[in-house]
RNA sequence: GGAGGCGUGGCUGAGUGGUUGAAAGCGCCGCUCUCGAAAAGCGGUAUGCCGGAAACGGCAUCGGAGGUUCGAAUCCUCCCGCCUCCGCCA
């Protein structure tokens, strides 16, 4: 939710935000519903300020002049009442402003690529080369990630079928140990940048969803349960309501936190999508970076990049050629000012995939948790917020698993990883 | 699952229909004292919205939403949250 105060003083900044994500709301609508509700809200402060001097008063005539004061202010505050919902209903619909840097655009299609990394090939052995354009190149038939996991034994997906569902699976073996590993991997790169661990409970209570951004909105691709608590889709939910309402002192910010959490998505709309392996999963592990920090535009901008350049690290340790992506004002989540994705090299599909996603969010979220601090000058404000992923398993196994694949169907084990699972190849 | 209790400012905690936005204490900030610190003394210290260039003024807020009343932290209804005991339990 944006400041009604900055809509109104900035009403062409937020007019141009509309155009370019090419979203449909009619602003003038809201400021009307807005000087509507200013207008009521001062006739009723003025009726009850007549009222509250008048109360101390005990003689006949006096009171019934007040019961008729009493029926004019019930009617104007019903009015009132339904203007400031409408007012409300609006607010809700504003998106957040695009950072300029964002890229103009419609569609993923039109999302930017920043930059491209590939591990250099150098130990790497005769069959495995990097071209100019950072893509690997075998010199032998590779197999997809599922293929492999399957001959490996590392993961189980009919009978994971057979016990969840569509979209299940069990991981097994080294499918587990590697699992197990990457999340410690994460965790330990966080911790060594100042992070606080945590394990986020995955059960949420419906305001925080509504609190979040989440519901009503994405209803349908989650998962509600028969006691009212909701399955979060991300650590970032549960985390974000951990300091819901509070008055954080300037001091402690930038709060800085590393959470470990199963996540659940319905992934409605999706059906025929990525059917095949572990890329889109109903659940899922994940260890995701949040932040939250002053309310200034170059704080979040550094905390930004800084917490990509973190996920980026994490997949060049684990040598997997990688892009970056900006999202496009068109595909810019509706909350977030300005969006990257990290995404893997898939040999077998022969295109990048998203594995992390890192998301600058200003006050957009914390205006509706009143999630504030109190900085040096005495003022309160409304702290930003950003999160990124660390890791998100098992979608990382994809990459990781064709990425260091020999070809007698055999995985290396990133340097990276080794102590964590105590072995150097899958065979 | 059964029984009961409780939600007041940053915290502890008074207050049961009429200047109570709310006593007191703690904490915090400023000043005095001091070479400095501590202690002590004095003063200040909620948030939101609306209007205003500002000074300032108005309104709201004692878990939330309704209701009764001229008037509600105080009475009524519903909801939410928390706690204790018993039962069950990784």
């Amino acid at each position: 939710m944006l400041d009604i105060k900055f809509i109104r003083e900035n009403e062409e900044i937020v007019r141009a935000a509309i155009a370019k994500r090419r979203y449909d709301f009619n602003l003038g609508r809201l400021l009307e519903a807005d000087e509507a509700r200013r207008g009521l809200l001062q006739e009723v402060e003025n009726l009850r300020a007549e009222q509250n001097k008048g109360s101390v008063s005990f003689d006949e005539a006096q009171l019934a002049s007040l019961r008729l004061l009493k029926e004019k202010l019930q009617k104007k505050e019903a009015e009132l009442k339904k203007t400031e919902e409408e007012f409300e209903e609006l607010m809700l619909q504003v998106p957040n402003i695009p950072d300029p840097t964002v890229p103009e655009g419609k569609s993923e299609e039109d999302n930017v690529e920043i930059r491209r990394w590939a591990p250099t090939p150098e130990g790497r052995g005769p069959d495995w080369n990097v071209g100019r354009d950072k893509i690997p190149i075998f010199s032998f038939k590779i197999k997809d990630h599922f293929t492999l996991m399957q001959k490996l034994g590392l993961a189980d997906t009919e009978r994971g079928a057979k016990v969840s569902g569509f979209r299940g699976y069990f991981l097994k073996n080294d499918g587990a140990l590697l699992s197990f590993a990457l999340w410690r991997f994460a965790l330990d790169y966080m911790l060594q940048k100042g992070f606080t661990p945590f394990i986020a409970p995955a059960l949420v209570k419906e305001n925080i969803f509504v609190k979040t951004g989440k519901l009503p909105q994405f209803r349908e691709d989650i998962y509600a349960t028969e006691d009212g608590l909701f399955l979060a889709p991300s650590a970032e939910v549960p985390m974000m309501g951990y300091h819901e309402g509070e008055i954080l002192s300037e001091d402690e910010l930038p709060k800085k936190y590393a959470a470990f959490s199963p996540c659940y998505r319905r992934e409605a709309g999706s059906y025929g999508k990525d059917t095949k392996g572990l890329y889109r999963l109903h659940e899922f592990m994940k260890v995701e970076q949040i932040v939250l920090c002053k309310a200034e535009h170059q704080e979040s901008v550094r905390w930004h990049e800084e917490l990509t350049r973190y996920s980026e690290e994490m997949v060049q340790a684990l040598g997997l050629p990688y892009r970056v992506v900006a999202s496009c004002a068109g595909d810019l989540p509706f909350g977030f000012v300005k969006m990257y994705d990290i995404e893997a090299w898939i040999p077998s599909e022969k295109r990048y995939r998203e594995t992390h996603s890192s998301s600058m969010v200003h006050d957009f979220q914390t205006r509706r948790l009143k999630i504030r601090y109190k900085s040096q000058d005495g003022k309160i404000r409304f702290a930003h917020s950003l999160n990124n992923t660390a890791i998100a398993t098992p979608r990382i196994l994809q990459s990781l698993l064709e990425n260091h694949q020999k070809e007698d169907g055999s995985v290396e084990i990133p340097e990276a990883l080794r102590k964590y699972i105590g072995k150097d190849v899958i065979a």
